[in-house]
DNA sequence: CTGAGATTTCAGAAATTTCTGAAACATCCA
DNA sequence: TGGATGTTTCAGAAATTTCTGAAATCTCAG
């Protein structure tokens, strides 16, 4: 019996372990959510960070509670997003997963994949719509032409903030581990 | 006629400035979507960022088409948010809303909100949970002691980065908006 | 006070997102 | 090759979020 994994890690067992990682687990969901991550994606990713072994599928869908098709799905986007990967275990046909342990690793594969999800399709439709009233056309334009440079403006202030958060993005991608909690710091401590 | 706010750029006008401003919307419109804020929230933004002058709630209701109660509420989230202030116009009874023009101001107000909505709550909760496993009753615990050390491991991780992330977005708030944009090249720029 | 205009609220409706479960598909071994 | 085990897919169901519209509330001038 105890078939999934024969993972000691795959039930709640009652005792305050499993307790805290429950919490863990609920804290880390509802905060996926407010971020626009669905809350059992997060739950599933935070359910493998805090256990720390692999689990296979049925694991996961017996701690959380949810069908197989919601868990392989979920499973596939946080591989898809870099911060779980796929194992093995030999003698055993099934695919185990684990989630990265270094929070630093993970901080930068969320805004790796963030940037080039929400903020790139973004600068370029700024830039797009900046060339949709580019400057000739001026014959019985309806709008006078301090109007348009004023629009001009906004959106301009506009690809400059998108543009500096993706170069500051970029930066902390790049950048190995080592130094990001440094740079972290030295953003974080210094006032000014 | 043309009773809401007698605003000329209240209704769209089919030219081309005006269909640049709807691909705008439209854009931050979806762009907030996918990072958990409802949509017609960030277009009533949009909206006001980039016509720039101040429209009243008719206005809003016309131009992106919704209910009263939608645009209300939406109006009065961002004004909560601190990035539409509400103005009035003489002789005129109803209430004006105007969006923050500058792009450094408006990060600066969604980083305070965001932190204190969002990250404050989760580093309370992670503290909790540390505090959950703390050390003593050790009598007839089920799980082993390493289990338990490293699953404060792990949460201290969590709690390192998630106060990391506070102290930068701090920063970020505290610094006057002139050093703000001059940091932000800092980061992006230098190659570590 | 009174009432016309402006704003807010909120119960139910509509839209959207997320989840389920079973069928289709893939892979491996005998 | 047949079938046992494991994985993915996706149409419809369920849950959640968002929106509407009308009633309640507020506000101010007369």
């Amino acid at each position: 019996m105890d078939s999934p994994g024969d993972n000691p890690s795959a039930r709640p067992t009652g005792d305050r372990l499993s307790a805290a990682q429950e919490r863990f687990v609920a804290t880390w969901g509802q905060m996926g959510s407010t971020w626009g991550i669905s809350r059992t994606m997060a739950e599933v990713h935070a359910l493998l960070y805090i256990t720390g072994e692999p689990m296979c599928t049925d694991d996961v869908m017996e701690r959380l509670a949810i069908s197989r098709g919601n868990a392989s799905m979920s499973i596939r986007s946080l591989v898809d997003w870099g911060i779980v990967t796929r194992t093995h275990k030999r003698g055993d046909r099934k695919e185990y997963f684990q989630a990265e342990q270094d929070v630093w690793s993970l901080l930068q594969a969320i805004v790796r994949e963030r940037m080039k999800r929400e903020l790139q399709p973004v600068l370029a439709s700024l830039y797009e719509i900046r060339d949709l009233t580019a400057s000739p056309e001026r014959s019985g334009e309806v709008q006078p032409e301090v109007k348009t440079a004023a629009h001009h403006a906004r959106i301009d202030g506009m690809i400059d903030l998108v543009r500096t958060l993706e170069q500051m993005g970029e930066k902390l991608v790049e950048l190995p581990k080592e130094q990001l909690q440094a740079l972290a710091q030295q953003i974080a401590e210094p006032l000014g």
